[in-house]
DNA sequence: TAGGCCATCTGGTCCT
DNA sequence: AGGACCAGATGGCCTA
């Protein structure tokens, strides 16, 4: 969609159906339907008056131009081909209205500036932020139930730590030097995700500059370090108050199995694409 | 002006 | 059969 605030208000994502109507009807002009003499609506009630249907509303003609037979496409005109056309067409903005706005709302969780005057991701740096973003937590996942592991031993006992004392610990916020510390609402920060050039440098400079360098360095967001990471290896999780790991069960649930390559989407049928 | 990003249209394919 | 999904084509907007 956009890629900065003043494409959010110049070309929303979900323009007025008014709009889009003129415009195809625009295009239709200059297109295969150049004919446009009459009212869709016109053609549909004389369709309608056919089936015997007469007082059809606008809601009723559309339904009706989408239940007619095979048959009856053969009938239709080029208006009331066109009048299916710009349903489907509408179901197709929305569908890609509602991925735009599942796109927002990734771009919302993930550890990058946000604000007026920060360029949103573009959708591919989105995504591939998101993946890297995911093993990082994976890994910083890892690495936690490995330090568990060492100091409490294989057993995974909690020895003398109570549950309580979990809410004094890691669960009260971001640790410093944790992934999750540069969030939404930290506008400049060290980006865990991202390579040196488009950290803290890039990040703090104002407009367009971090997406710039964020777009310079698409290759860069690809590809993750083979086994450290996309931080390395020597990423520091625990917090430097306590320098001790939280022991309580929601501090080990299992990781995902991570692999270090993308994994395709399942297609539930075979799909020879 | 070229390139990047995007929205939209469109036709094809798959699924329910 | 209708809707969802997908990918290619097209054109607009913006930035370097």
């Amino acid at each position: 969609m956009d890629s900065d605030t003043s494409r959010v208000s110049s070309r929303p994502s979900s323009p007025e159906v008014d709009d889009i109507f003129l415009a195809t009807l625009k295009k239709s002009v200059h297109g295969f339907s150049s004919a446009v003499s009459s009212t869709q609506s016109d053609h549909l009630s004389e369709l309608a008056s056919l089936h015997g249907l007469h007082g059809l509303s606008e809601e009723d003609e559309e339904s009706l131009a989408l239940r007619l037979s095979k048959k009856d496409h053969k009938l239709l005109s080029e208006n009331e081909l066109q009048t299916i056309r710009l349903k489907i067409n509408s179901r197709e903005r929305k569908r890609m209205h509602d991925l735009n706005v599942a796109m927002d709302g990734l771009r919302e969780v993930m550890p990058y500036a946000h604000g007026p005057s920060v360029r949103k991701l573009s959708k591919i740096a989105t995504l591939l932020l998101a993946r890297n973003y995911i093993l990082m937590l994976s890994n910083s996942l890892e690495e936690m139930k490995r330090l568990v592991s060492e100091i409490y031993g294989s057993g995974g006992h909690h020895g003398g730590f109570h549950p309580a004392a979990c809410g004094t610990m890691t669960h009260a916020g971001p640790v410093p030097g944790h992934p999750v510390v540069s969030h939404a609402s930290h506008p400049v920060v060290h980006h865990p995700l991202l390579p040196p050039a488009v950290s803290s440098a890039s990040l703090s400079a104002p407009g367009i500059s971090a997406v710039t360098s964020v777009r310079a360095h698409h290759g860069l967001l690809k590809a993750p370090g083979a086994g450290a990471g996309p931080l390395g290896s020597s990423f520091q999780h625990w917090g430097v108050g306590t320098g001790m790991p939280c022991p309580c069960s929601m501090c080990q649930v299992p990781p995902p199995h991570v692999t270090s390559m993308p994994v395709p989407m399942p297609r539930l049928a075979s799909d020879p694409k």
